[in-house]
RNA sequence: CGCGGAGUGGAGCAGCUCGGUAGCUCGUCGGGCUCAUAACCCGAAGGUCGUUGGUUCAAAUCCAGCCUCCGCAACCA
């Protein structure tokens, strides 16, 4: 016989940090979906890993003192453990350090440049001598280097690139052709729209400004960058090989899911469908983009304090709990939240009270009534019939909520049949059926109907909580637990159950709470603190950090280098083609100039219209959206959330230097 | 007018493809039960489905405009 195979993939996780909740999400909603898919009889491959390469590894490591293979080994091992601990069944976790993946990239890009794919050009941006780093202009503060703070300048640097618009067009035809590449359907239309319709840019594929890559075989100045690395994680886990790939790669590629995050999607259906098409390669079957799992509406991020571990979770409440959370109170196409007080309510409500309870009080029945002695289900009183008819149906709605891996829709199916057999022990009320000799039979078999639709959820809920499955399947009596043996209600045979031990302890909110504050929060806090003290890891280099941030010294002349003037706003509009940008005609004390402020958020034009200002006035002409800016005003930062413009007393004229 | 998404009882969500009594969970109120983890079961209150207009016998659902949020992209000088 031979088995259908399924090969499913999760984004490798980059090294950089300890993954949060909302990372560990997709491994989890893999695994679900990789399980189920077990379940059915496919030859499951599931793959996941580690993307350990980059400038910016390379700079925490160095900041942490330590190598970046030392650095990326540590953290692709607690991520590994972090996967580990939610009990996910990845069949393989690939590195992009494992000397294979870095062969078999080497050869690729060989091949793509020798098939005219890649090409040599340059790679242009603002580059920070000192650094030795290249910005994009986003990434500047203040027209600076965002790291030390000093002046940046214009500058290029050779690089390889990808022709992506050679294979646009076959893209567009494949996407158009398969309406199920890329799902939800709200995403495709996102990268069609944007990306592919305004034309691709080519995709620079190498980098000389650092060294923590993969290199160039025939070019050591360069290191391959980013995603022809990373995303070739795909096939070289199944060793795939230019020169003749393995014997996983001819069983399972092509990919029939690669589950990613939203914010790759562009990567995934764009450019790796590309290189696939550049090596000849058949296209995955589909692109799952999952939403974020957010902490109370916002994105998740350690310096706002907002952090949620999986691995504290599972500490505190079980790994089946934090599964369950995960797969049912994420919506499918928008962003779901997690709070601790949601955590608690979702817990109680579904696994403590209606599940785990369901199962106590049955097993403790048939133990107190019958020495736990349980026949095969049966019966056609009407009772009877619903609840397996409710039980049958469980089975197929699980199973079509899966087809496009709606984990919430199939588990809140699930918890709908426990809430059927809640309701069956009261409309049979068992405890009165037991006071009457002459309703023992009728007893039981309410109590089998019981047991076997309890069965029914055992077996249901293997992929999504394995060991809740197997306890409620062993407290039971160990029946069969595969999907096939759900086709027919009924078809356990009599058996003993065994003692009643309750699955999910009641959570009390608020004792909880405080555990919580106690054993998660606060350890979190005295950690941020000492990391704002100085004596932490670098780990935290590239995001806002929470205290002042002080630059270098700078001597009077180097302030003397700027020339800070009064100027009086003589117009002001919004820019129609920007969210953010104000075009200012400024009186600067000789005539008028025009610069542009990022500060449309905090002020309409009215408010600035004949206002006196500080301004920049030799900072070096910039195109904006289009428009000429020749100076810049000065604000101030009051918060993450707040711009104010610093405005100066209207006795002072236009022009007036400030020194 | 860059692209896309969302706006449904106090909270969180489903329904919208294929128009026809607005559904689920939590919360609130009342009742029932006592096998069970103060759990379980039933009932009730609570929504003019963001807004304005249009199509239709009929619109949460289709169409157009507007408002408010969010994501992506972009340019916070």
């Amino acid at each position: 016989m031979e088995q259908k195979k399924f090969y499913i993939t999760t984004a490798i996780a980059y090294t950089s940090r300890k993954p949060h909740i909302g990372n560990t999400y997709e491994i989890v909603l893999t695994d679900a979906i990789a399980r189920l898919k077990r379940m059915q009889g496919y030859d499951v491959f599931f793959c996941t890993g580690t993307d350990e390469h980059g400038q910016k590894i390379e700079e925490i490591a160095s900041a942490a003192g330590v190598t970046p293979k030392a650095y990326v080994d540590q953290i692709s091992g607690q991520i590994r453990t972090i996967w580990d601990t939610m009990n996910t069944s990845y069949d393989y976790f690939i590195r992009t350090t494992d000397d294979y993946h870095e062969k078999v990239v080497q050869k690729i890009f060989k091949r793509l440049y020798d098939q005219g794919d890649i090409y040599k050009g340059e790679y242009s941006g603002m580059y920070c001598t000192p650094c030795e780093s290249f910005w994009t202009e986003s990434q500047l503060k203040d027209g600076c280097c965002p790291d030390c703070g000093r002046p940046v300048k214009p500058a290029k640097e050779e690089a390889y690139f990808f022709r992506m618009s050679k294979y646009q067009d076959r893209l567009m035809k494949h996407i158009e052709e398969n309406p199920d590449f890329i799902v939800p359907e709200s995403r495709k239309k996102e990268m069609i729209n944007n990306f592919l319709k305004p034309g691709l840019q080519d995709l620079c594929v190498s980098r000389t400004s650092f060294k923590w890559g993969i290199p160039v075989s025939f070019d050591d100045r360069h290191v391959v960058y980013v995603w022809l690395d990373a995303l070739t994680n795909y096939i070289t886990a199944l060793g795939y090989d230019p020169d003749g790939s393995g014997e996983n790669f001819a069983k399972y590629w092509p990919a029939d899911v690669h589950v990613i995050g939203k914010d790759i999607l562009r990567f995934h259906t764009l450019y790796w469908p590309i290189f696939l098409m550049a090596l000849d390669l058949p296209l995955p079957k589909q692109i799952f983009g999952h939403p974020w799992m957010l902490f109370a509406a916002e994105k998740m991020s350690k310096s706002r304090g907002n952090v949620i571990y999986a691995d504290d979770m599972v500490r505190l409440f079980g790994v089946d709990a934090v599964r369950y959370y995960m797969l049912s109170a994420m919506p499918y196409a928008q962003d779901g939240t997690i709070t601790y007080e949601a955590f608690i309510a979702k817990y109680n409500t579904d696994l403590a009270n209606t599940l785990g309870n369901l199962v106590n009080r049955t097993v403790a029945m048939a133990n107190k009534y019958f020495g736990g002695a349980i026949l095969a289900a049966g019966g056609e009183d009407p009772l009877d019939v619903d609840l397996r008819e409710t039980a049958l149906s469980t089975v197929s709605g699980v199973l079509s909520s899966m087809e496009q891996y709606r984990t919430a829709d199939a588990l809140q199916k699930i918890i709908a049949l426990a809430q059927r057999a809640n309701k069956y022990i009261d409309e049979t009320t068992p405890w009165i059926l037991a006071k009457d000799e002459a309703s023992l039979p009728r007893l039981q078999l309410v109590l089998s109907n019981l047991v076997e639709a309890i069965r029914y959820l055992g077996v249901l809920l293997t992929p999504f909580l394995p060991d809740t499955a197997a306890a409620i399947l062993s407290q039971i009596g160990n029946p069969a637990g595969d999907l096939d043996s759900l086709s027919q209600f009924g078809s356990a045979p009599a058996r003993q159950v065994g003692a009643a031990t309750p699955l999910f302890a009641r959570l009390d909110e608020q004792k909880t709470m405080e555990r919580i504050e106690k054993e998660i929060v606060e350890p979190q806090k005295a950690a941020a603190a000492a990391e704002a003290a100085g004596n932490a890891p670098a780990e935290e280099k590239a995001e806002e950090p929470a205290g002042i941030v002080h630059l270098p010294q700078i001597t009077i002349d180097d302030f003397g280098k700027v020339e800070l003037r009064v100027g009086r706003i003589a117009q002001c509009e919004k820019l129609k083609k920007s969210k953010k940008l104000l075009k200012i005609q400024l009186e600067d004390g000789e005539g008028t100039r025009q610069i542009l402020s990022g500060i449309a958020a905090w002020y309409t034009p009215e408010d600035l219209i004949g206002k006196k200002v500080l301004f920049v006035a030799n900072l070096k002409p910039a195109k904006l959206a289009g428009e000429l800016s020749e100076g810049m005003i000065l604000a101030a930062d009051c918060s993450e959330t707040e711009v104010k413009v610093v405005f100066v007393d209207d006795s002072i004229p236009a022009g007036a230097t400030v020194c």
